[in-house]
Formats: C-alpha cells, sequence, structure tokens
DNA sequence: ATAGTTAGTAATTGGGCACTAACTTTCTCG
DNA sequence: CGAGAAAGTTAGTGCCCAATTACTAACTAT
C-alpha cells in the first residue's frame, strides 16, 4: 500500500513492492494472479481501514460529538498514516486508466468500497444527507492537500477541520 | 491534457500524445526537453483554465451571487471537459511521485498554481475563509466523484452543489 | 545561387518491467 | 522418519517505452 500510495499503479514496480515486503519479486506472482490483483488488494484494505477508523472513532456517539470524533480520528491518520491518504487518491484515479483498459471491475469495487464509506459515514452522522456531504467533501479537500504536501500552516489550511469550526488548524 | 488525464503521468506513453496532437513522437522532444515538461505544461494550461473559468463566471458579481455562478460555472465543466477534472487529481498525484525522484520543482509548481486558484476564489468570495474553504472541499468532493465514475443521480452525489443548496442534484 | 532555419519523419537503442519456468528449502503430519 | 505439500528462490524472456540519431523537405534571407 506505501509503495503504491508513492507512485501510483503504474509508476510502482513490483520489485519495489517485493523489496519492501521482504520477498523476492516472483513470488508475488504466486501469491497474486497479477499486478492489478496487488492493487486491488491494497485498495480494499485501504477502504476498509478507513470505515472502521471511523466506526471506532464514533462508536457510543451521536450527531455533533460523532462528527467532531471522526473528524479528530481522520485527523490523526493524516500525520501517523499520510500513505493511506495518498492510496485513497490513487484508487479513485487509477478507475479512469482501468476503464479505458477496458477493466470495469475495477471501478466498480471502488466505487461500491466509497459507497459504503459514504453510507457509514451517513449513518453514523444521523443521516443528514447535507452533513454527510459536507463531511466528505472537507476529507477530500484534506486529502488533497496533504497529496500536494502543503505543509501545516499554510493558508490553504485556514477552517478546514472541522466544517463547524472554521479558524482551526491542523498540526503537523 | 487529455492522455494524461486518463493514464496519468505514468500511464500515458509519449507516443499516445503524438498520435492525438498529430506529430510523429520525437518530435515531442524537439517542442519539449522532456516527457515531465509535457506533463508540466499541461497542468499549468490546466489550473490556469480553472482560475480563469472562476473569474469569468463571478465578473461583475459578489457573495452568496458571486458563489452560486462560480458553482455553476464548475459544473458547466463536469459535463463539457470532464478530462479537465481528471488532470487536476493526475497533477495533485504526480507531486508525490515527482517528490520521491529527487523532484521538488514539480511539488512547488503545483502548490503555486493551486494556491494562486484559492486566492482567486477567496477574493471573488469576498474573503471569507471559511466559505472559501468550503466551495474548494465541494470542489475536491466532486472531482473524487468524476473520477471515480459515480453516475449522476447516485447518492454519494446528493446535495453536492452549492454548500448552501443542499437536496440539489448534477444533470446528466 | 548560397547559406541557414524551420518543421518534420523513420529507424534504432537501451533500459525497465511484468510475468514464467524450473529448481530448492522448509514445514507438517501420518 | 520420510513423503508430500507449502514457501520460497534464481534465472530468464519478451515487450514496451523514453530518448537519440540521422535524415529530408520546404522556406527565407543574403
Amino acid at each position: 500500500m506505501a509503495e503504491f500510495a508513492r507512485g501510483g499503479y503504474y509508476g510502482t514496480s513490483t520489485e519495489a513492492i517485493a523489496k519492501r515486503v521482504g520477498v523476492s519479486q516472483p513470488y508475488l506472482f504466486r501469491l497474486f494472479p497479477g499486478k492489478k490483483a496487488i492493487f486491488l488488494a491494497a485498495a480494499q484494505r485501504c477502504i476498509e481501514d478507513t470505515i472502521r477508523t471511523f466506526e471506532e472513532a464514533a462508536e457510543g456517539l451521536e450527531g455533533e460529538a460523532a462528527l467532531h470524533a471522526m473528524g479528530q480520528a481522520y485527523a490523526e491518520v493524516i500525520v501517523e498514516q499520510p500513505e493511506r491518504v495518498l492510496m485513497q487518491m490513487q484508487m479513485y484515479i487509477t478507475v479512469g486508466a482501468a476503464e479505458q483498459a477496458g477493466d470495469s471491475e475495477f471501478g466498480e469495487v471502488v466505487r461500491a468500497g466509497w459507497t459504503r464509506l459514504w453510507d457509514t459515514v451517513h449513518l453514523l452522522l444521523g443521516a443528514d444527507t447535507g452533513r454527510t456531504t459536507g463531511f466528505m467533501a472537507h476529507g477530500m479537500l484534506i486529502n488533497s492537500l496533504v497529496t500536494m504536501g502543503f505543509p501545516p500552516g499554510h493558508r490553504v489550511w485556514e477552517s478546514v477541520n472541522g466544517p463547524t469550526r472554521p479558524g482551526g488548524r491542523i498540526e503537523p
């Protein structure tokens, strides 16, 4: 996941993946049918991790409190595992490339995963569509800013954390 | 731009670009010093186009009216030139890959361009930081949804267009 | 006419990469 | 203990692709 997160599907060699996990490169092809399957596995793992992050953060909470806890949890993900953020972005854009290459399955898997994420957040936030969309939108902004490498403190980060708490700031 | 938008930096061959613009592949290397320069040119063009889109949409308007006009303008971009949306995403994620490859220039160019976009929107919206962030956040959500290929009408699109106009829907 | 620039192409090269084949070591369990 | 499966490895193949080289044709200024 870390490798794909940096280089994306095409920019990551199977050799780099093998080296990172500490096995020989051909052995990957015994564990997975091909490179695409490795990427897909990483993508699914990435989504599931994020879903669980939110579920655990909002456990026992409701409404505003759940929103705040989930925002806080994602802020921690950013600093502790930024590769998860990057992997999400990689996963989004790989859909188009896969579809052009005649692979519609990949897009369906990603959309299904993201919809599950959306539904999870929606439920945890009390089924308020506007609030869910706002939360996800801020998440996507965060993803983009992290991906572009904007340092914490840059003015584009102003009033990002929490649609309801303007003026805040992400700590490094 | 269209080619890079689909396949990203690594997933796009210079031959594909040459074919699309109707010249031979080696000739690209006479026009540009290398593949990276072609991508960078496309990325800069992409940002500038978006900045101009917003400037033209908001011309003569202020506050809420400007916000609405800019949202409308971006909705038109989505249906008419989705490749511009994809190119933005490609540009974001290529920063990480470039930085890992020892190229810090690319990231700086992208961040500078995006900051200019942010400042432009900020000014057009009356220098209200919360509003600017909300607008950009919704833009990033739209970019992500388009990139993943969610069809219009899917529930994840609910209440997306305009942070102030929940319940709306993107047409087709 | 001479000299030089502009705008292009065909052919090639060299390196990287996904994937395969065949062989070796290390568990597992009757 | 011993046989078979599980878990690996080394070596190699063929393809793709960025970049280069060397060449041509059409203008343009002197």
